[in-house]
DNA sequence: CGTATGACGTGCA
DNA sequence: GTGCACGCCATAC
């Protein structure tokens, strides 16, 4: 078996991928889909690392409600998702 | 392996 | 309702 440990990042970023457009999850539930639901922490800290485009990292927020962080600049995340239509605090 | 980091979450004052 | 401290996990070094 070669099953590396990277591989819960790698779920990660297939959920994170599976996101519609103009929907938007949170780190938490990403964790939970990517395997581990206690691993909301390490879901920000991957797409931190992550420089894929291909990852709409900007779709996932946090469970407050607010927008949270993006390598790009919380500024730009929460205007990307104000015009997917998406609302935040 | 141990330490440090972080785009978080929850609980409590 | 607001603010702060602790916990929690995966990665990086």
């Amino acid at each position: 078996m070669k099953g590396k440990s990277a591989n819960f990042q790698r779920r990660v970023l297939a959920v994170v991928a599976k996101i519609p457009r103009g929907q938007v999850s949170t780190y938490k539930e990403i964790a939970r889909r990517a395997g581990n639901r206690l691993a909301y922490r390490a879901v920000g800290n991957i797409l931190k690392k992550n420089h894929d485009p291909k990852i709409p990292c900007h779709r996932v927020i946090r469970s407050d409600g607010m927008a949270g962080g993006y390598n790009r600049g919380a500024r730009r995340k929460i205007e990307i998702l104000k015009k997917d239509g998406v609302l935040l605090k």
